[in-house]
DNA sequence: TCTGGGGTCCTAGGACCC
DNA sequence: TCTGGGGTCCTAGGACCC
């Protein structure tokens, strides 16, 4: 027996959710994202298949698609839902014999399992997906995690794809770099401008020329993301959050210091209640604030004493709001709280948003 | 033509200490 | 006139993922 990684993905989650409890809307440009109000300040969460011919995507603004499909069906983000969907998902995947189940998300995760056929495997854990919860998943098959989750893509949708030593580079090598996880816009820049576009390039670019331009450690990091390398290690240990964060987009620009300052108390008692309900008092607090039109900040501010109190919190957010100097309006306002590490600290596996190297 | 909300990790450099 | 070497802690800022 050999041990394969599954890469499971579900397809179109939020849009197949929203089709499966109105099925008239099967075969129609359905868009999930925002309040489902096209004219608000939101992006699209999910484009159905049918919608993303006319060329709409994940993170575009409702505006903007819209535009694309007058006639698509603008639906609102129902998170509870696909909560309770996603568990039945990530059920379905324990359940399955032999499978180490890791969550990537609300729709996707790894799958360490042992066989002599993955594909037949993958397969089945297809039909085991569909038959909990009458979705359709596509899964990636590779002996890293790296050429797993590359994989899934190339199977899309309803279908199962590998990717493994013998075949990345014939499959990967003439497609740009940014086809790899963890590489996006702006590392795909940096290569270019040392003439490496393609996954071929990067393959066979040294690691020396690749710590030069991004570090020591990230530089092979990116390397090895070239050749497909990396983990091959499912962990299934309960992953344990860092952090906790709100942020709101203002659909009127925020234009005085009070109305900032209430904002930003409505963000800290919502930080509040989850510190508390993790049991784990806030040690710096992160402002995020976004001004008209396009300029982000995030600012640090490590606090005294560790804290639940939501009016150290806003009064820290704040100074640090000031400290910016900057009196243009605001769209955007975040706060996330970094809670003291757990009893033990965090050597328990962490997947979820990671970027880390491997 | 406009930009969600939830996350994580990495690098660089200054301050400070021995 | 020149300016250690090692370490930790902190902030700023960048990048990426779903």
């Amino acid at each position: 027996m050999t041990a394969w990684v599954l890469h499971v993905d579900m397809d179109q989650f939020l849009a197949a959710v929203e089709i499966q409890r109105h099925p008239e809307l099967a075969g129609k440009p359905v868009v999930v994202g925002g309040r489902g109000d096209p004219t608000e300040r939101a992006v699209v969460s999910t484009a159905s298949y049918e919608a993303r011919e006319f060329g709409i995507r994940s993170g575009m603004a409702l505006k903007i698609a819209v535009r694309r499909c007058p006639e698509a069906i603008f639906l609102p983000v129902d998170f509870p839902v696909y909560e309770a969907v996603s568990a039945k998902v990530m059920q379905a995947l324990r359940d399955f014999p032999g499978a180490v189940v890791e969550l990537l998300g609300w729709d996707e995760a790894f799958v360490g399992i042992d066989s002599e056929d993955p594909m037949e495997t993958a397969h089945a854990v297809r039909r085991a997906v569909f038959d909990a919860t009458g979705l359709h998943c596509s899964v990636g098959v590779g002996d890293t995690k790296m050429r797993a989750k590359v994989a899934t893509d190339l199977g899309k949708p309803r279908g199962v794809f590998r990717l493994t030593r013998d075949n990345w580079l014939e499959v990967m090598g003439d497609r740009p770099v940014k086809a790899l996880w963890g590489i996006g816009s702006q590392t795909s820049k940096r290569l270019e401008s040392h003439g490496i576009r393609t996954v071929n390039d990067l393959a066979a670019t040294a690691d020396d020329v690749l710590a030069a331009e991004f570090g020591p450690n990230t530089g092979p990091h990116i390397g090895r993301l070239g050749r497909g390398a990396g983990s091959a290690v499912v962990d299934d240990t309960p992953w344990i959050a860092r952090a906790h964060g709100h942020e709101t987009t203002y659909q009127q620009d925020l234009t005085t210091p009070d109305a900032i300052r209430a904002a930003l108390g409505d963000l800290a008692a919502l930080v509040e209640k989850d510190l508390r309900q993790e049991q784990r008092p806030c040690q710096r607090v992160h402002l995020k604030i976004r001004f008209a039109p396009f300029f982000t900040f995030t600012r640090v501010r490590k606090l005294p004493e560790p804290t639940y109190d939501p009016a150290v919190i806003v009064d820290t957010a704040f100074a640090l709001y000031t400290k910016l100097a900057d009196d243009r309006p605001v769209r955007l306002l975040g706060i996330r709280g970094e809670m003291v590490p757990p009893e033990g600290g965090y050597d328990a596996p962490r997947t979820h948003g990671r970027r880390g190297n491997p």
